[in-house]
RNA sequence: GGUGCCUUAGCUCAGUUGGUAGAGCAACGGACUGAAAAUCCGUGUGUCCCUGGUUCGAUUCCUGGAGGCACCA
């Protein structure tokens, strides 16, 4: 154990195969997998967020899977501190350990850190309230005076980026600009970031696949146990919004199923765009699992010694 | 068979009192500092069904045709 310790990132769009990959991966290092999934993270939900199963998380550890509830607000932030916490304990008796997921704000939370800024849940609830009440207008207003620099920057029509400014502005009387500093912090451990990636028409076909198989395994009968929690920010999620609003009647199954495919396509396309900009990606084609295995084996033997 | 209405972007449809056209959805590109599977921004890709006529000019008006829908037989 005197290498240098190492996490390995795996990052890739949703269906591209990341999960299946990493057991792979974890059992030839013999290391355990953090899941790095804004939604997997939520023990409620299973089906619809592709969480893996139980043979797989028998044959792997995984950690970060299933560890919250969609009732408490879980953040990047937390994650960040989560995992910092967890691995330094970790590495005091490994030395490598796999993390995979598709959430690029959270697997940049944890290799280049956030700046220290706080949340007030309540705050952000009230502002929330106002915009609804008042309009993007009003709150934009409310910025311009609180921290007309960020004003500035920001995507001045985007009303959670806003609100979010405001409300660091309201709990530390400072504003929200003056907290960042743009520069990465230093991680005890090195990393190496893998993309896997398909040709679109492949991974869309995924895609496909993998919605009808998710509402064979029950999607419809989980989504319907959590109506009554849809309010919480956790299931603003692809494969139950869908299911929620044809519950409600506004469109019907095969509608919604239609609806499930080309959201998840969507979001697909704004994972590949976060990731594209980050030039320490290493990318792998995953066509063939074999041949990107050995090629990602390969690439982390060489950047690690 | 008769009458009426329709045919415009991948889809659903606006529109042009005659000067080659625009919305929504889809598609494509992008942003992203504690909601991130969230939220937001940008881009129109077109034999305006075909044919002939009138006109300087027709997707628009007129003739003839094709296809669709409705009603009457």
């Amino acid at each position: 154990m005197n290498k240098k310790p190492t996490l390995i990132v795996v990052a890739g769009p949703t269906a591209v195969g990341k999960t299946s990959m990493c057991i792979e991966l974890a059992k030839h290092f013999n290391c355990s997998i953090i899941s790095c999934d804004s939604r997997q993270f939520y023990r409620e939900l299973n089906i619809g967020v592709a969480k893996p199963n139980d043979n797989e998380l028998n044959e792997v550890t995984h950690h970060f899977v299933g560890q919250k509830s969609i009732e408490n607000l879980y953040s990047a932030g937390e994650f960040e501190s989560d995992v910092m916490a967890f691995l330094k304990g970790y590495f005091k008796t490994n030395d490598l350990i796999i993390m995979t997921g598709g959430s690029g704000m959270y697997i940049d939370a944890v290799c280049n850190g956030l700046d220290e800024i706080p949340r007030d849940e309540k705050i952000r609830k009230e502002l929330n309230i106002q915009y609804e009440n008042q309009g993007l207008k009003f709150i934009q207003e409310k910025l311009k005076l609180l921290d007309p620099a960020h004003y500035q920057n920001v995507d001045i029509q985007n009303p959670q980026r806003i609100i979010r400014a405001i409300e660091v502005c309201l709990t530390t009387n400072k504003p929200y600009s003056s907290f960042l500093n743009k520069s990465s912090k230093k991680r005890p451990f090195r990393i190496v970031k893998i993309l896997l990636h398909l040709p679109k028409n492949k991974l869309h076909s995924n895609i496909e696949k993998r919605c009808e198989f998710m509402i064979e395994s029950g999607l419809m009968e989980e989504a319907k146990s959590l109506i009554s929690k849809k309010h919480y920010n956790a299931l603003n999620t692809v494969g139950y919004k869908e299911l929620f609003d044809h519950f409600e009647g506004h469109m019907n199954t095969e509608e919604a199923i239609n609806k499930i495919m080309s959201n998840t396509k969507k979001y697909a396309k704004r994972q590949m765009t976060w990731f594209k900009r980050d030039n320490d990606y290493y990318w792998v084609n995953n066509e063939d699992l074999n041949v990107a295995k050995s090629e990602i084996i390969s690439h982390i033997q060489s950047s690690v010694n």
